[in-house]
RNA sequence: GGUCGGGUGGCCGAGUGGCUAGGCAGAGGUCUGCAAAACCUUUUACAGCGGUUCGAAUCCGCUCCUGACCUCCA
């Protein structure tokens, strides 16, 4: 298996540091507003990721953490905390800010039917583990204390260090571009930035430390809980792609200072979200919220989209190339998993035969496995499974025919790579009751066809569609799906 | 301005040198009481110009367009 490496920007082959034990860190959501579709899409392609390692038989721990402490609005080291300025226009305590967002980040994460992580690990819940980071890297010397805020020496790790290793830019070029210092400033770079923050009087999220009563720096937490539950170095941290030039480069910059290791071998980010070709984003308000996309209440959509579609639309996308969000992408997808799910039921109603027919199902199983493998490929692995889709539609039409063995082999490989994989579900509410209840509304229209009553029988079809089912005609029987 | 990406048929989106993904939409056909679904067949591509090569969407150069990051953001 080969995984593109943001460090190395090029495919390298997978080779965990203690198999079959895999550590994957990701960066998780800051929890003061809700997510938008562009969120979830990160979290949905380290869904992908994480399954496929499992199905390889990998043992993953899955860290992802919970941003709950440390954001500051505006940049530089200034500003109102983020939770504090909502729970102030929410006329709610911090942390009652935390607990509503995070609750609504699982409640949607768990309708794309994402497996949750092994450790959801907060960064208020490890102000400890940050300080004694923080510690060590002024032990170290790459860190400093200027009146109770603790900055990151970034000139001098530079000198033996490479910063900007995962942007390949050059620290003259980051100099010039980064704002002058101001004559308030009192940190001594202007790349610096900072590891503790003192807190203002009104900062009212704050905690003890060596220097200060203040809250840790946004970057700090992620170092801190990583090698916490991961060890100083492990296997994958991924995030999103517009994490990686100041986040991630700072991670990886702390850990060093910290630790002398560079903290992850594999780092994997995920490509952004777009509406009309511009990156969504709460800034821009142009971001989607999960529930507008279900419920269709929103000015670019026709109608709601089912979770499972818009999972759908995703994998369809290969996990580093933007997307573009449209009305008219989203109904492509909507059909074409629709078309998928649908054959993959009628798998249950195959007959088996002598022998297959013109289809060759371990080179099916092979293309399988090379496209995930490949990068974790999901749009050729999605081809390769419309393929194994036609050749089911084509045995239950009676035109192909399936031996015995195969139609175990297809059975497993569709439920591995549908399921397991790919993480898409069945949707709808196919309870026992309605799958009675509908056999007997259709064996009372088969009657009603028997007698040459067509007006019945279409009028009981016409009602169902009316409701959103389709019954469909087949030689011998009819059966019914959820439009 | 710097760094890194893109420009593929009506739409979305794979594909890094030859074997012309896939989904949706369009056209024709088979099946059907009629439909739908399904199946079969099928049309429209690789931003432009030049170069390398027996052969390029794929490599190289130039041009144009466009995105992300460089300040909080998955």
């Amino acid at each position: 298996m080969v995984v593109y490496n943001t460090l190395t920007r090029t495919k390298e082959a997978f080779e965990p540091l203690n198999p079959p034990f895999v550590g994957l860190y990701v960066c998780g959501p800051t929890v003061y507003s809700d997510v938008h579709l562009g969120n979830c899409r990160t979290f949905i392609s380290f869904d992908l990721i994480y399954r496929y390692l499992l199905h390889l038989g990998y043992k993953v721990r899955y860290v992802r953490n919970i941003t709950d402490a440390g954001h500051l609005e505006g940049d530089r080291d200034e500003g109102e905390d983020k939770f504090a300025k909502k729970a102030r226009l929410e006329q709610l305590e911090p942390m009652e800010i935390v607990q509503k967002y995070t609750l609504g980040f699982h409640d949607v994460l768990r309708l794309f039917n994402t497996l949750p992580p092994s450790i959801e690990p907060t960064a208020t819940g490890h102000i400890s583990e940050q300080i004694e980071m923080i510690k060590q890297i002024i032990k170290n010397g790459y860190g400093y204390e200027v009146n109770g805020t603790v900055y990151f020496d970034v000139e001098k790790y530079s000198k033996e260090y490479n910063y900007s290793i995962l942007t390949n830019r050059q620290l003259e070029d980051l100099l010039e571009n980064t704002r002058a210092l101001g004559g308030q400033d009192e940190k001594r770079g202007r790349l610096d930035f900072a590891l503790w923050i003192k807190a203002k009087p009104e900062h009212i999220m704050n905690w003890p430390s060596p220097w200060s009563v203040g809250f840790p720096g946004w970057h700090i937490e992620c170092s801190a809980m990583s090698s916490k539950y991961l060890g100083e170095q492990f296997d994958i941290h991924g995030g999103g792609m517009d994490l990686a030039a100041t986040h991630h480069t700072n991670e990886i910059a702390q850990s060093q200072a910290c630790n002398h290791t560079t903290p992850a071998r594999y780092w994997m980010h995920t490509n952004m979200l777009t509406v009309n070709g511009t990156r969504m984003s709460k800034s821009m308000g142009n971001g989607f919220l999960p529930g507008e996309l279900f419920t269709g209440n929103h000015p670019l959509l026709n109608h709601g989209y089912s979770p499972m579609a818009v999972r759908f639309f995703m994998l369809q996308a290969h996990y580093r190339s933007t997307l573009d969000f449209s009305n008219e992408a989203l109904e492509a997808s909507e059909k074409g998993f629709r078309r998928l799910m649908a054959s993959v039921t009628l798998l249950d109603k195959l007959k088996a035969s002598e022998t297959t027919s013109e289809f060759n199902l371990a080179e099916l199983s092979d293309s399988c496995y090379a496209a995930m493998n490949d990068d974790f490929n999901s749009p050729v692995l999605l081809a390769e499974l419309f393929e194994a889709s036609r050749f089911i539609n084509s045995v239950y039409d009676g035109k192909s025919t399936i031996s015995s063995a195969d139609l175990d082999s297809l059975r497993k490989l569709m439920n591995d790579f549908v399921f397991d994989v790919l993480g898409l579900t069945e949707e709808g509410n196919q309870t026992e009751d309605m799958g009675k209840l509908m056999e007997l509304i259709i064996s009372l229209r088969s009657e009603a066809k028997a007698t040459k009553d067509y007006a019945t029988s279409d009028k009981i079809r016409n009602a169902l569609q009316a409701i959103g089912i389709q019954l469909k005609d087949n030689k011998e029987e009819t059966s019914w799906s959820k439009l």
